[in-house]
DNA sequence: TCAAGGATCCGCT
DNA sequence: GCGGATCCTTGAA
């Protein structure tokens, strides 16, 4: 079962609320990655100065127009990929960046990921540092593996060309899916987004980052 | 065409 | 705690 469409077509602070604690699955050949989503920040509207959308419709943002549930995957800094899901109707320009999921399944393909993404992005040919890479990242704890919107994206192995990707098609090889029922849903605190000075006020300030509490390694709101 | 700058992470101090 | 890496997207010329 994958998340319902319209859970992700309303505001997307409430959309937000209902994808936290949601899982994150990546399912093909080479085995199962599961996380679950336990930070978000919400960019809405064209309004919101801190949005790709804030220059209207381009070629980037496009699916930030479309429909909910659709992934939206672009690069920052020149090297880090940010996953984000599209959030409210059809036609308003909105997404939920993911910030940090928690993983339960396929931590070892995690690591790996996290291997092959700096060999990546390595220029030379460096044994000695590939090796102090690999060594580093063997040594993170399960819970540091996605602990930032570029490391989700290095760990489950996505980059630009999942953009449009369908995460609400049980048939997606990534795709989201509800927690358990019986797991209710999680405590979370509200602060503003990160990294995002350029947009001044108010847009700085709006409580737009939320964060899953009942984590034992939860980041402080304000952090 | 061009120049500016970014929804971050890592390594060194 | 700070600065560098790195390349794509954007608005302006």
């Amino acid at each position: 079962m994958t998340m319902a469409r319209d859970d992700l077509a309303l505001p997307s602070l409430e959309a937000a609320r209902r994808l936290l604690g949601a899982r994150l699955v990546r399912d093909d050949r080479s085995g199962r990655r599961v996380g679950r989503i336990v930070e978000l920040e919400a960019y809405i509207g064209t309004d919101d100065r801190a949005s790709h959308a804030r220059f209207g419709r381009t070629a980037r943002n496009a699916v930030m127009f479309g429909r909910p549930g659709i992934a939206y995957v672009y690069l920052v800094y020149g090297m880090h990929h940010c996953l984000n899901v599209v959030s409210e109707p059809e036609g308003r320009a909105a997404a939920l960046l993911v910030r940090r999921v928690v993983p339960l399944e396929g931590a070892h393909l995690m690591r790996e990921a996290r291997v092959a993404r700096l060999r990546a992005a390595r220029r030379d040919d460096d044994t000695d540092r590939a090796r102090r890479d690999a060594r580093r990242i063997a040594a993170l704890a399960t819970s540091e593996l996605t602990d930032g919107p570029g490391l989700v994206t290095a760990a489950f192995g996505l980059d630009r060309s999942w953009t449009g990707v369908d995460l609400c098609d049980p048939a997606s090889s990534l795709r989201l899916e509800p927690a358990p029922s019986d797991e209710p849903p999680p405590p979370f605190a509200a602060g503003p987004r990160v990294g995002i000075a350029y947009a001044g006020e108010p847009w700085t300030s709006r409580p737009w980052r939320l964060t899953v509490t009942d984590e034992p390694f939860a980041p402080r709101p304000s952090a």
